[in-house]
DNA sequence: GTCTATATTTCGATAGAC
DNA sequence: GTCTATCGAAATATAGAC
């Protein structure tokens, strides 16, 4: 059901398709399934895993680079996001179980840009008074709003487009750094949170 | 039908549900309108006069003021965008009529961005290396976003906090303008399409 | 465990009275 | 123009044979 769940959506997704699909009759469907809502939530964590697992960036790599090329990694725009095309679904925002597990699966994932984001800013590559919180979003909204344009325009570029002005963006916001060569062996800069 | 295409979506509106809303029988519906599709292709381009209908900002100030002014616009996130919720819809995506028309709409806005972002660079606010283009797409992308990570949150903030993320990696890049104090009653820098 | 009926409700639309 | 009655198909699920 994970495919249909991603390309019909939760309302639009019969059981009747999913056995087509899966070969199996009715019998079969209701034996392992209490019925449409218990299989959705199994397809639905499946595909937010499955959307979730990224293979991770070069770790050497300053964290302002990491998060231009996870911005950038290829993301087939057309299709739409398996997990973000969920909430324009309403029997999905009005089933409290399936909106916690995307809402989670979106807190997951703004999580991953803060800490990047901030161990940017703490490397001195972006300017310290951005929020690492707003931000985050800021990443995640168009990477979601590149989906939606992708998917107006049935074309990848607008998607692409979206992604390149934020990465232009960053790009002319980017500070030089915490100039590591002049780093002493003792005590560096003073940062406020030392302890801990 | 226009609220409940906004609301629940075109495969999930049945003409029932319209004729309740507005207290008709069949008769009338059937009537007025060939069916279904016809009926939602007349919300559907209302939704989007409403959509694309905005204040215009204060004409006199900078355009990157006018480009920040326009990102922060209160928008109730919760409730999604009418024009970008009806992308996660196969039905809709599946007619070319539908598509086409939210594709113009995409279009539209796209283009009143990046005619605001040209202006910036031009009065010298925004770096001349940045494309109108690729930002407008991102400005597009962050509000379609923020409604999504809205609705996948039931709150307004991760919409309110990629809109603050976007905006203050603005007010990053800004720059200083083209010192209009200096700028002399005759020829000003050479730009280069002086002609036309 | 898996299959084939069957039941109930809703969908989208048509027919025909008034 | 607007109404009620009705149709054929699909959605979601249950019943019961094998």
């Amino acid at each position: 059901m994970a495919d249909l769940l991603w390309d019909r959506g939760y309302a639009a997704t019969s059981p009747r398709d999913v056995m087509a699909k899966a070969h199996v009759g009715q019998g079969s469907f209701y034996h392992h399934f209490s019925g449409k809502h218990d299989l959705a939530i199994s397809a639905l964590r499946q595909n937010i895993f499955e959307g979730l697992t990224e293979a991770p960036e070069d770790a050497g790599s300053p964290a302002v680079d990491r998060i231009e090329a996870r911005l950038a990694r290829p993301r087939p725009g057309t299709r739409g996001c398996r997990i973000g095309r969920m909430t324009s679904d309403p029997a999905v925002v009005e089933d409290p179980e399936m909106l916690s597990i995307i809402a989670d699966a979106f807190s997951t994932m703004r999580q991953r840009w803060a800490t990047l984001t901030a161990e940017a800013i703490d490397a001195g590559n972006l300017p310290g008074d951005l929020d690492p919180d707003d931000l985050a979003q800021t990443f995640s909204a168009v990477i979601q709003g590149g989906y939606v344009l992708a998917r107006a325009h049935g074309s990848q570029e607008p998607m692409d487009a979206a992604i390149r002005g934020l990465i232009a963006l960053m790009e002319s916001v980017r500070t030089s750094g915490n100039h590591p060569i002049r780093r002493a062996p003792t005590q560096t800069t003073p940062q406020s949170k030392e302890h801990s």
